[in-house]
DNA sequence: TTGTACGCGTTATCAA
DNA sequence: TTGATAACGCGTACAA
């Protein structure tokens, strides 16, 4: 957006405005047609060396910026990605947000930032702001389990990757974390350990990860021939209704020896719910994080966590909608991603002979 | 994007390929010209009530998302603003970024995200994309001390609100947080406390932000008639060179009985090496975060910390550059955040007695 | 109330 | 090697 001043005549005299600078401006002072600025500019087609070089000079004198929407109408690509996330403020995103940005920019894609704050009708009405603004693809996250709407609207949208939803449609991307093994991992952990009151906390039953962990969870128990006991599972109806403190003592009312959580910031809050309530961490219980964010490493204890490569995440999904953007064939249309043990501080192993 | 399949014939025969569904199409199959549909869809002139219902219901019917390229080539207008920050991963942005999204996305405009990984090369070439994509407006944080690169870019650049930086110059807007305030309150707090041993760690002296806390501190030393120890002022000469145990050692070593850091992340580091170096916080030592972020309530001890109402900032950049946008008068072009003093746990009063 | 003609800034096609 | 012309999808001014 490099202006040019232009004196207008006008009813009330002459006005002085501010006009975009464009191609024809710059063809004008060169004394050649617009054609060939276009060309000097995309490298394309053959233009002498003294052209190029005096349409080079003007250029850079006048600060002359293309506009990118006219040539994208012709050219049917804006260079731009669509990425929607339920919130940012989640610190799951930022690292995931990282990796994308930047891989997308090495491959001068720009990123249109959309949060849906786990709202339905926000996500479809972002969806639509995307096309209109015709992206060239979209990175979407909706962790959420409704998949008939979004099949409904996949006919009709960019190339897409799925952030932690893998549906079955050709030409449908992803790259999941496994929930499932995740927590049957981490459950297995805390068995080995002389766990056997093992409590979980899972999101709604909306929550597609929520499910999933519920399931690793209780096919590791059941692996190690453990009964559940309905009153360690601890189902949170609404993410925002989660009263850490309250399920705490819930836990330990039942005699839990360790808590698994969904993710790092609610084991943090528990850790603290347990200071509070003069239980020590690890000693008189252990918990577990999920996801390995950055957090985990600054509480006390350290937590022992499943880690995901957040960032790597971020830099694949950018990886393979680039490439499908770009027509080429995706070896693998699905990734999946296995959290990895990371044990600090926060668990600890407990006497086998206590229950 | 939603598509239309057309039938074409080519040598080989015939194809099937898809299209971009335009203002053409939906004008035809509703028998009426294109300009009856651009008015049924900006609700400009007068159109029948028949027509438009009738329009509408084909819009609907085959899913129609006008371009909002073409649009805006008319209107000059994209409805997008562009907006700069260093890092995302830094936690004092999230927030800010969720305040400006939804404020943004109140007011019809879409978010452009751009990380500039505090590399002033990367920042210039973000702001000239943001131009080329037209954006109506720019909401920029960089927050280094070098104006007159800046300087020299704003004449040409769009409507601008800046983050932690005030330049007066006519038609430059900005929202600052006064850091040396925050950091004469804190360090007066600890003063008031007991503390005369207090410890600072400062960013780089390009880091605008660290020049003014320093300033800060040394004022309220001064206010206090505490004599500035040489050895308690600890300024990082590169935010990545950062080690925290090696200047908590030498802070200790030189008897600091308070330490001000510049972030919250960072006095948490700070807490957890004190607690391995066998500290214990705060009854051995006060540590002191700044910006108030989530991760502040997080830790064991919670910090007490400069809370800034990270959030409201981002609705405020949003709201003034909305403002300006729309071409209103802004009674205030600078905002001067005060940070709030908020003890939790990291800080204790001192006997007076110990020096 | 509706339609025609033009322009936005660029690239693609073809001819010179 | 270069230029004229059309096209992209839409909105606006004006005419019908």
């Amino acid at each position: 957006m490099i202006f040019v001043n232009l004196t207008v005549n006008v009813q009330e005299g002459v006005m002085e405005v501010k006009r975009r600078l464009t191609i024809n401006d710059i063809a004008a002072r060169a004394g050649v047609s617009r054609q060939t600025i276009s060309r000097v500019m995309n490298n394309k087609g053959d233009v002498s060396e003294a052209t190029r070089n005096q349409v080079l000079r003007i250029i850079q004198e006048l600060g002359y910026q293309p506009s990118l929407q006219a040539r994208s109408m012709i050219t049917r690509q804006t260079n731009t990605i669509a990425l929607l996330l339920p919130d940012i403020t989640n610190p799951f995103f930022p690292e995931i947000v990282q990796g994308v940005e930047e891989t997308l920019r090495d491959h001068g894609q720009n990123v249109f930032l959309f949060m849906t704050n786990e709202d339905v009708e926000r996500e479809i009405t972002c969806i639509q702001m995307a096309q209109q603004y015709n992206v060239d693809g979209v990175i979407l996250c909706s962790p959420r389990v409704d998949d008939a709407n979004l099949r409904s609207l996949i006919p009709n949208m960019p190339p897409t990757v799925f952030l932690n939803r893998r549906l079955d449609i050709e030409g449908v991307y992803s790259v999941v974390i496994d929930a499932f093994q995740g927590s049957y991992d981490a459950t297995k952990y805390l068995i080995q350990n002389g766990h056997r009151n093992i409590g979980i906390v899972v999101g709604p039953p909306r929550s597609l990860s929520g499910v999933q962990r519920l399931a690793g969870y209780k096919k590791a128990m059941a692996d190690h021939g453990i009964p559940l006991k309905e009153n360690l599972i601890n189902e949170v109806q609404q993410f925002d209704e989660l009263d850490v403190y309250k399920i705490t003592k819930n836990f330990i009312k039942n005699q839990a020896s360790a808590i698994l959580t969904y993710n790092d910031p609610v084991a943090a809050n528990m850790v603290q719910a347990c200071l509070d309530l003069k239980l020590n961490v690890p000693d008189d219980i252990s918990i577990m994080g999920f996801d390995g964010v950055s957090l985990s490493k600054q509480v006390t204890p350290r937590l022992t966590t499943m880690a995901v490569p957040l960032f790597e995440i971020g830099v694949m999904l950018a990886d393979m909608l680039i490439k499908v953007v770009k027509g080429e064939e995706l070896i693998q249309r699905h990734v999946d991603i296995y959290p990895v043990l990371r044990v600090a501080q926060s668990t600890k192993a407990i006497n086998k002979l206590r229950t």
